[in-house]
DNA sequence: CTAACTGCAAATGGTTTGCAGGTTG
DNA sequence: CAACCTGCAAACCATTTGCAGTTAG
């Protein structure tokens, strides 16, 4: 079932309806490969669509999200960051505190994390919107002074 | 070396000054065992010593944070969260999607996941800042139902 | 003394909300 | 045609900023 007929679906279950504009924002989410801002994501939208406003990109995008198939990321930033929810590779954010820059690692090999924070807390991981922030190689690199005391290296 | 004097001694390192309103809300995040946000710790402050501005506040808290005293959470709500660093306990923190009461979980055991992510993706990670997102027991067994198609859970 | 700090008030800016008119099913 | 949606404008509200007076060192 591609994306696109997910969203039919549950909208209908809901009691939602298809508009084109809710199609145009679901559409566009695609052409990411990396988390947007609500702005950029607008921006994109109305290039292609101009009829689409930016309080309903934002109410779609709480749709979306409500429904499962977008993620909301709170990078530290000012603003929140919506990513597609790709169902065969859930990913972790990193966020360099240096540079901003956010990549995204897959989580195969977390399962085990996962786990284990469900038998020490008895919590349920969401992976997919897990922020992790630190300082990717090429900003510590740049800065190999830069205060980071909480920063938790091989053995340190 | 207790906190206080940590504090002292990195201000004068950078030719900063200690006021009575520094050393209140300092002295007030240590009556905190949670993320507080600003308000709370304003109004705890503002209790004892009265002459604390909520501008001042934030002002020292972001100075705390440089300083690596203070973390700040993005606990995925409107209002970041600050908690002073223990450290000979850092932690991350399990956000509960249902009821958001914020859980943290010493870190001992995540050593490996620090130096997976630092091997697969080159990036050290600031564990104590890590937000997680999730379900708590308590919320998962009144809500079985709640939607949650991306949470991972033991083998799904 | 003077550079740093605080209080106050005003600005910022991402996000939300209310409402009247348009659309979907 | 009834309920749902959108556009628009205004409201919100946590956080930031500018500035003039105060204070630590």
């Amino acid at each position: 079932m591609t994306c696109e007929q997910l969203f039919l679906n549950e909208l209908r279950q809901r009691g939602y309806r298809l508009t084109s504009q809710r199609e145009a924002v679901l559409l566009t989410l695609h052409e990411f490969d990396f988390p947007a801002s609500v702005d950029e994501i607008f921006n994109r939208v109305a290039q292609k669509n101009g009829d689409v406003e930016l309080t309903t990109v934002y109410r779609t995008l709480d749709l979306l999200n409500s429904m499962g198939l977008v993620t909301i990321i709170d990078s530290g930033d000012k603003q929140r960051l919506y990513e597609l929810v790709v169902s065969d590779s859930p990913h972790l954010h990193l966020v360099c505190r240096v540079c901003g820059r956010i990549t995204g690692v897959a989580l195969d090999q977390f399962q085990p994390l996962v786990d284990q924070i469900k038998q020490l807390a008895h919590f349920s991981v969401d992976l997919g919107s897990i922020t992790v922030q630190g300082t990717c190689v090429d900003c510590s690199q740049s800065y190999p002074h830069e205060h980071n005391h909480s920063t938790i290296e091989d053995g340190a």
